[in-house]
DNA sequence: ATCGTTCCCGGGATCGTTCCCGAAAACAAA
DNA sequence: TTTGTTTTCGGGAACGATCCCGGGAACGAT
């Protein structure tokens, strides 16, 4: 005995229309034999072939989504909250890494189009910067929504963190603790989040009327780490920084022992805050003053975006906004 | 003119079969017309439908994934792994996390069945105390293969680490340091990879004829932290120990913490190691000494394992082993 | 001329659904 | 009784691919 609706069909002797309007709760039906179908149904554990209502409606139930990196707090809670929106609505994920790498991405969107997803979630790499893969019309309408690391320009569809704003917030909270030099130690500019940040930061700056000091703003061009005899030199030198604000939590880590080598404390001598709330900023000696991201969320907010999008329901704005948030710790908090 | 064998073939005028014998290298099919049939294919921009083939052939290409968190580098790390050996075999992933609940891992079985998966790869939640869900019959025949967190029994087809050696070879490694008197803090020994660890310390101690001590056994029930009092009592005590292993780098931060409020030094005063080899280990003060998982490794071994299930190879040994690493950093040399 | 082979190809069934269309039955209205 | 309306159902065509089966053409052998 098969498990299909022709099984069932034969079973109660009716025919696999009947039992397909039954199963879809079809007007055209009588409550009757809808009641005998079910239980039959029920009794022969029968499952609807998936791929088979796929093939026949023309859909695939699949959402793409690309991040640059798997191994990544940010993304892989990204991708939870992704995955709980995915499976409420039915929906199944594809997933995919770039390593930040384009040629990556672009092969990923191919697999994507063979697969035939309904939609496409995206987080484009810090290497991409060449974004006709993610054209609409090659893609033949399949919706895309980016998140976090959205294209340039304002055309797409996006979700984003508040960068600008936390960064602000972040830097007078520096500022109410009574200091005014603040070294700034931020990742490249050329990727919008740092971007934003850099300029929440000079705002606060600015709209507390403290002077901008050139030699206050470092780029850590190597995203692993930086120059230290630059850093020495500033640290040691006659302007010497009251703070220190850096651009992840790893790097003030390692802020953390180059300050203890050179015999300087925090937060006594000086503050500190990384940023992105690693797991392990609470742990660090003093615990670290970060910024955590809501990362979940922002994947469950892109992840509905897609899905209403799929649905064809017309959103009021393009461009969604989710909300970080500061996490005050000792490094940043005078004795 | 759509893009469907159909398509093809009616622009070439020719049949459908026709242009499925020479899209799938068929012997039956003229070279002549082959040739012609892969350059309209290839003018067309034509892509199989997933779909179809699979509905007529039966299978889903799916292979379902449960990990009990998403967001954990071991995870992470072990989904990428299998995610790059199910795309180089043509297998898309479901993906699935328990939150170490047992009702959530049922929950992804029965949709893994909905779905029709052809293969499932799974780490076990820690709170999972029967294991009915994963049986094969109920399944339909469905192979399972078990990575990290494996079931208690051997009648499965596992992919584990190393657990046992590992834990003999970095016990070795501080004795080989000169000391004697290692502190051991452990996870709860009713899971299997601890309780393996646990068995190789011991071994390790027995070799060297050590002497068994039990006040140097602390098992961390709350995974988060331990209690305080009793581990003053003992790094202050008469018998102190002269060197700290301890069940992961998150503990290990908090222990170095903790070390650093009795000015107790390390490495100088007392070794400590940690385990997992999470990022941040290496840029704590001193940095810590760790043991690194091939968890990308175990991933990619697993799920080249289950592929060769699905496929009905037959293989020699139902259970595999991937090596781990010790990572010897300042924390456990003396200066 | 007949037969057997080999090489290519088309027809059509099939996978498990959905859904349109028409039709039988039941019932109400004339 | 006849006609119209509603309710309920079955037949069969899709969806896009695979694959079995049978058959025509070409060719050499008899």
């Amino acid at each position: 005995m098969s498990k299909t609706i022709q099984g069932i069909a034969e079973h109660l002797g009716i025919s696999k229309s009947t039992v397909s309007r039954a199963l879809n709760n079809h007007a055209d039906v009588n409550k009757e034999t809808k009641e005998r179908v079910l239980i039959a149904a029920n009794e022969m554990n029968y499952h609807p072939n998936t791929i088979a209502q796929n093939l026949r409606k023309q859909k695939s139930g699949i959402i793409g989504v690309i991040v640059p990196e798997l191994v990544n707090q940010f993304f892989s809670k990204a991708i939870k909250g992704i995955r709980e929106v995915a499976e409420r609505e039915g929906y199944h994920l594809l997933l995919s890494h770039s390593d930040e790498n384009m040629e990556r991405e672009i092969k990923s969107i191919n697999t994507f189009e063979k697969a035939r997803v309904e939609g496409i979630l995206v987080s484009v790499s810090n290497e991409t910067n060449n974004f006709d893969h993610f054209d609409n019309i090659k893609l033949n309408d399949v919706p895309v929504v980016f998140f976090d690391r959205v294209c340039p320009g304002l055309e797409h569809d996006i979700v984003v963190g508040d960068n600008f704003d936390i960064s602000f917030k972040a830097t007078q909270h520096m500022i109410d603790q009574g200091i005014s030099r603040i070294l700034y130690i931020h990742g490249p500019l050329k990727l919008l989040n740092f971007k934003r940040r850099y300029e929440g930061h000079l705002e606060c700056i600015k709209r507390n009327n403290l002077n901008f000091n050139r030699k206050l703003f470092v780029e850590a061009n190597d995203l692993t780490w930086f120059d230290h005899q630059i850093l020495i030199k500033v640290l040691k030198g006659p302007e010497r920084p009251e703070g220190i604000m850096i651009y992840n939590d790893y790097a003030a880590m390692k802020m953390l022992s180059l300050l203890k080598s050179l015999d300087i404390k925090v937060p006594d001598d000086i503050l500190l805050m990384g940023f992105n709330n690693e797991p392990f900023a609470q742990y660090a000696d003093p615990p670290i003053t970060s910024v955590n991201h809501p990362s979940e969320e922002m994947g469950s907010v892109a992840a509905e975006y897609l899905i209403s999008k799929i649905k064809g329901l017309e959103i009021e704005d393009s461009s969604k906004m989710v909300k970080s948030e500061l996490i005050i710790r000792d490094s940043t908090q005078k004795p």
